[in-house]
DNA sequence: GTCTATATCAAGATAGAC
DNA sequence: GTCTATCTTGATATAGAC
């Protein structure tokens, strides 16, 4: 915690209110697990992807670690600091998966949405959890959620409010396929395409 | 169940899918309620408002109608009856928020999201609840799916991809304000404006 | 760092008497 | 239609020995 400057620089004019707070917290330490906890994270998160949370119980986590649960207590403080990992791990990956895809896209802002939304079909149960509640305000999960966020602000090319409006589209429409909740009529590639075309930045 | 018929009727030439399928479905009975069932269920509707599915147990439920637990499965076959009678009851009753709401409206698309809103962020963790999950494929709750989307087909104007996109970017952007994920320097009315005035059809 | 033993609590659901 | 009694299962978490 001592890593957590007062003064993170000089702001340049140019710079918003997001970008400010971004330089904040990379400069934050973000505190790290013991690689026994990170044992336990993992496997949780197998568990997770498997079966939803539902399937991931202390008594099971530590059933595949050939250990019994009170063990757990010793490598973390409850079972809430591993959701708060697990939510952390999946908000790195879903947007390190969006950066990656958009490298040398030439439309950038599709190739993104539709990154966002294979990542969140593979990884259905992750990504459940990571909207499923209000974010853990500690460093670990915020830092994470800025990384999540980074690529669709690029892809907008600095239209902060367009992009929230592409994210509550995506996560909108993410969430009915999940769901099962559009008809079988829908064509939903056109639907996914009628949204983005309707919100790019003019 | 005697009342389906496998001919609904003339289809005329302007009929879609889902017109058809509306009109089977109106034509189901709709399967009802005991008096002392519809009793539980309402009061099931109350605890869930207040505190969500975690204070809905048989036992609070009947703890507050003054009997047992036991006692409900006489007019309840199992909690999840109560889940999905809830859930129709919150489809139709947010349909008929949204239809009440466009009545002599001048700007009908904006008046119903709005409606759609209003009603989430007042019932929200029935909203939660309705779609927390894929749908019961009983008419109880798919008939009442229908009601819930009428309004807001109409205000499209028969642009059937259109309405799914705005459906899509309200559930989304509703869900995000539910779970306080939108940050604080974020204009939440602009953001609605802006992505319904894109979303509208031309 | 792991164990056993246990506390504590709560859930959904059933059997059978009245 | 309600009751008591009970089953079955499961959860998170702690104490204290080794």
């Amino acid at each position: 915690m001592s890593g957590a400057s007062p003064e993170p620089g000089p702001v340049a004019p140019g710079d918003d209110l997001r970008e400010v707070r971004e330089r904040e917290l990379v400069e934050l330490e973000v505190p790290s697990l013991t690689p026994r906890a990170q044992q336990i994270v993992e496997v949780a998160l197998e568990l997770l992807e498997e079966g939803g949370m539902d399937a991931v119980s202390m008594r099971i986590v530590a059933g595949r670690l050939g250990v019994r649960a009170p063990s757990l207590y010793k490598h973390l403080p409850d079972k809430g600091a591993i959701e708060n990992a697990m939510i952390a791990i999946g908000l790195r990956r879903q947007g390190a998966a969006m950066e990656t895809a958009v490298e040398g896209a030439d439309d950038a802002l599709w190739t993104v949405v539709q990154a966002f939304r294979r990542w969140g079909k593979e990884h259905r149960h992750l990504y459940e959890l990571m909207m499923a509640a209000p974010l853990d305000p500690g460093p670990l999960v915020r830092s994470a959620e800025l990384v999540a966020g980074r690529a669709l602000r690029e892809a907008m090319d600095g239209d902060a409010l367009g992009a929230f409006a592409v994210w509550s589209f995506s996560h909108g429409l993410l969430t009915l396929e999940l769901q099962g909740r559009l008809p079988p009529g829908v064509d939903v590639e056109l639907l996914w395409r009628r949204g983005i075309d309707a919100l790019r930045p003019r």
